[in-house]
DNA sequence: CAACGGACGTTATACGTAAAACTTGACCAT
DNA sequence: ATGGTCAAGTTTTACGTATAACGTCCGTTG
């Protein structure tokens, strides 16, 4: 389509209202107190109004220095838990007049390996959760404002970190298999390097290990449900006695291992337990529905934006790790007699 | 560095290589063929890479006059279906320079209703879902290169449309439980006014309205797994014969139904059978996995995108629907006699 | 009545970049 | 010698906005 016209500028305002360029600043920019008549501003506003007046974001960017717009690196996009991160950030961001804009990590968008690169905006600062770990050298070298999301906190240099109670959820479930009487556990790992993931493995080693009598194996797997199912397969079909409870970083891989159980002829929960984390709306789709820790996810975009607003504004972040709450539905259940 | 703290600009960089702020822009611009020595050239890169020069987007988007930054406007994230349009989009546009950012319908993100506001992005065009019916009103004011996702060809007036093949999948997924031998139809319906929800309940309709002998009822849920097994409990606790088959708008709704026939006590498909559209994950979570119509977001996305760079470009978009392909999997059968 | 200060504006400028228009010198053909 | 071409730059300008700095006209006041 032909760019026939082009948009109006402050400038065609301020001609139809028989002003200047800088009146129609102040008064669209709500600065007009004593500085022009409620008549005069009036006139302005229907002007713009008329002619369908919207500011030059590149113009106005370009003369303030900073663009109200954060970056969100995420993984990816494909779990509804990120887009819930997304959710939180961006109603935080709207609150106070920011933007937010989305990079999911690099396999799915292209050649593009930097951020910044396929971000065409202009950025105030980033927030980029720990499992997006290639694009994470990229943002370093940048000195944008950073806030890293389920991060180690001493190792990420200077950036804010805001992180969910990971230790307190492997805590919890943990406990919760060990009251039912479970001693044996295969632990499905996501097989992704993330912080988030090196702590639900020592976590849960440390808690259970704390108990006498306990064994824990581990599988690992990627997060996908054919790639989880195959290595719970695996892990079930070596000899010693089987494991009664499955143990899965996540939600989708614990559907893997509902999969992998039912071709196995086991059932759920009387053969073998399972837990996940996460809560997505995937734990209550399935048969039996999943016992699982609820990760609020938009709390966590919520949170993450705060951070940086705070950084931004040159506070300190608020500390504290955000809850985490164990929700016991139908996988789990007290070991069958051996 | 002369400000300190503040960003290297180009004209940093030409003072560090002993150059002029256009010879910097030409390098790195790559337009510098004929107008300056590669040893200059080299010069003014290493100076660039040494600052850690990025030139300002704000600067270059207002002197461009354009951003290469696109809009995505969409109903909600919450589903997969459209993070895999928002990836697709992503792609295609990464490869031509382009950056997409999101715009999620208003109910998650707050008070801002019109897109513009709360994009911060300056942008070129916009892409949108017409399940995001609100947003669209604020979008018909402006002057923007418009393509709309799921519209009716008719009812969008100029602007340009990419459309899943909708009418054939309904096809398929009447034509395949008709085969079965189906007569008895519940259609659980989304309660969302969107054209390819018309689109579904008319062709549906029509499909079934051509065999003697059929039944079709009705029922309306929101987009939500709570909804569609009130929805489908009601709808079936009604006198008269009960339908064979429950047709899903989408695999969500169809999840729904699966918890409405477990508390019912019907079997799927022995009792009673189910079909989905979208293919999401969710799909084959559930057991027995459901047969449904695999709708191809990614590629919804890319041609989403493309046809808005073809817009952009002056050209006129590739017509010509995109395919759907049903999956048969285990939540259909015949009919149990009667 | 000179000076002052508020109300109501305007003029001028800077933000950082891309690119059109201009300069300079060297080399070459006439 | 004269003009022309070309490489290799430089100077200048414009993009649209926000705001600091600067006028003017008045009514008050000491």
């Amino acid at each position: 389509m032909a760019r026939g016209s082009t948009r109006p500028t402050s400038r065609d305002v301020a001609q139809a209202a028989g002003v200047s360029q800088a009146a129609v600043s102040l008064v669209l920019g709500d600065k007009w107190r004593g500085r022009v008549s409620e008549a005069t501003a009036e006139r302005v506003r229907r002007a713009a109004d008329d002619l369908g007046y919207r500011p030059n974001l590149a113009a106005r960017n370009l003369r303030l220095g900073h663009t109200r717009t954060v970056l969100l690196v995420v993984p990816a996009l494909t779990t509804e838990f990120f887009a819930g991160v997304y959710t939180g950030a961006a109603r935080v961001a709207a609150e106070h007049g920011f933007g937010v804009v989305l990079y999911p990590s690099p396999e799915g968008v292209g050649p593009a390996r930097n951020p910044f690169a396929s971000a065409q905006a202009a950025l105030d600062g980033v927030i980029a959760s720990s499992m997006a770990a290639d694009a994470l050298t990229a943002i370093r070298g940048d000195r944008l404002p950073l806030v890293m999301l389920d991060s180690d906190p001493e190792g990420s240099l200077g950036a804010a970190t805001v992180n969910l109670d990971i230790p307190d959820a492997v805590r919890q479930v943990a406990a919760h298999l060990l009251d039912l009487g479970h001693r044996r556990f295969l632990h499905l790992a996501a097989d992704v390097p993330s912080w988030t993931f090196e702590v639900r493995a020592r976590e849960l080693a440390a808690r259970l290990g704390a108990v006498p009598g306990t064994s824990l194996r581990t599988a690992r797997a990627a997060i996908a449900v054919e790639d989880a199912q195959a290595a719970t397969e695996a892990a079930l079909d070596t000899p010693g006695p089987r494991p009664t409870a499955v143990v899965c970083d996540d939600d989708k891989l614990a559907v893997g291992a509902y999969k992998a159980l039912r071709r196995l002829g086991l059932r759920v929960p009387d053969d073998i337990s399972v837990t996940g984390v996460d809560d997505l709306g995937l734990a209550t789709a399935v048969d039996p529905e999943l016992t699982t820790v609820r990760l609020d996810a938009e709390l966590f975009g919520e949170r993450g934006m705060r951070a940086l607003l705070a950084v931004l504004e040159g506070r300190s972040p608020d500390a504290g790790d955000i809850p985490v709450e164990l929700v016991v539905r139908g996988s789990t259940a007290p070991p069958s007699a051996p």
